[in-house]
RNA sequence: GUGGCUAUGGUGUAAUGGCAGCACUGGGGACUGUGGUUCCCUUAGAGCGGGUUCAAAUCCCGUUAGCCACC
């Protein structure tokens, strides 16, 4: 078993795990850095280890696209050919076939798509999609799934519903029969960890849709499960039903994985309904537009009140952006598209995203997960009422 | 001193005599399994004084300033 609860927090669903991956083992709840193209954005590896990132998500499809996998084969896969020993969760592509929607016909054999790089037609199927990911060395593949807009009717949501798990059963059978060589090279942290697959749960908003999508993927059996095809512009009290009621339907023994989310908010709220994992591009793409998180909420330092403003982005952040520069040159920076603007703010970001998930854990350790949901809301809600002060 | 040219938001520039537009800057917003140095919204303008005309940034006169040429 590669999933280990630790500890069920008493007063919510909230929970403690050890996830063992092939490249070491990941603390849950927690938060995966997005590094699309083999790189998060503005930051380097040195810059997440020192923000204690466990864990990184890059997607197959960008990298399949480009540089194309020889260049990463060549390399030695991706850890090599990036630099990062720890482990790499894959996305398949499924969601860059659902938002580049123009260029793709979705058949039950697979998904026909046109490069949104250079036009070129390519086809993913569940199978060629399991195989680019081994080919990455991820740690944790993904399956081709079908996600849907908001809104759908149902109909079309359980199509895509019902194919997502014909398509996950066929994912975990070409895993299974890959002639690709797995993650038993030497020097791993976890040689015989096999590479982990998760299913992904879709049916939109229907419950039952997300009900059936849940126990038949359990029925086939996966080392996690993802909540997808969330966050796609429902409204915020609809994502929090769908998590909370699909998460009572998957089971307790194994990693679940909320996809694309989100806001410190969501994360918190996912955290309390029993979510382990999040990924996210909001820290890093909102960083590289002037908007900061702190303890206190979200300013836009790019903004007019912070240009004479020495404090530090977050005068409870300990990381090394907080220690030696201020919201004024912060400001002046990303002010005059300076490259250092954005690489400042995407590493207090990314550093103060995973201090949350670090806070979250050590709550759950204690029974006091509430406690901390409640104070983190009542903290986090300052700078929207009294910005003159924040 | 004489002649010529020019004058439009903070900056740089458009517009047959017919709703003064664009870019940058300034001010705000957006962003959720990354097509993002991106996208959206927005403040702000005719050197000054007359005249012609239904109507003037536009035509005419004067004036001021800048530039160019000549003396």
């Amino acid at each position: 078993m590669s999933f280990n609860l630790i500890h069920q927090d008493k007063n919510s669903n909230a929970r403690l795990g050890k996830l063992k991956a092939a490249h070491g083992v990941i603390d849950t709840p927690i938060f995966m850095p997005v590094g699309t193209q083999g790189t998060v954005k503005a930051l380097t590896v040195r810059d997440l280890e020192e923000c204690s990132a466990q864990i990184i998500l890059a997607n197959a499809y960008h990298l399949y696209l480009r540089p194309g996998l020889e260049v990463i084969k060549n390399a030695g896969g991706l850890h090599k050919f990036m630099h990062w020993d720890k482990p790499i969760l894959t996305d398949s592509g499924g969601y860059q076939v659902f938002s580049l929607a123009k260029l793709r016909k979705v058949a039950d054999r697979g998904v026909e798509f046109q490069s949104h790089i250079d036009g070129s037609k390519h086809t993913l199927t569940p199978e060629s999609v399991i195989e680019t990911q081994l080919t990455l060395g991820s740690d944790i593949l993904m399956p081709l799934d079908e996600c849907v807009h908001y809104p759908c009717v149902r109909d079309e949501a359980e199509v895509a519903m019902r194919r997502t798990i014909q398509w996950a059963k066929r994912s975990k059978e070409a895993l299974s029969q890959s002639r690709i060589p797995r993650q038993n090279e030497v020097g791993l942290a976890y040689p015989a960890s096999r590479n982990l697959l998760f299913g992904i749960v879709q049916g939109a908003t229907y419950p039952d849709l997300r009900k059936y999508c849940a126990e038949e993927l359990a029925k086939i059996g996966f080392d996690g499960y993802s909540l997808g095809g969330i966050s796609v512009g429902e409204p915020q009290d609809l994502l929090y039903n769908i998590v909370q009621t699909t998460c009572e339907y998957l089971p307790k023994e194994f990693p679940r994985y909320l996809m694309g989310v989100g806001t410190p908010e969501d994360m918190i709220s996912a955290v309390d309904c029993g979510v382990d994992m999040f990924d996210c591009v909001v820290p890093t793409r909102y960083g590289r537009n002037g908007t900061v998180f702190t303890w206190r909420g979200k300013i836009v330092v790019r903004n007019s009140p912070y240009i004479n403003d020495l404090r530090p982005l977050d005068e409870e952040c300990n990381c090394f952006v907080c220690r030696d520069y201020s919201r004024s040159y912060i400001r002046h920076l990303l002010n005059a598209s300076e490259i250092l603007g954005a690489i400042l703010v995407s590493y207090h970001n990314i550093y103060f995203y995973l201090s949350l998930m670090e806070k979250a854990r050590a709550a759950i350790s204690e029974d006091r997960f509430s406690d901390f949901k409640k104070e983190f809301f009542a903290a986090y809600s300052i700078a929207k009422t009294k910005v003159e002060d924040y």
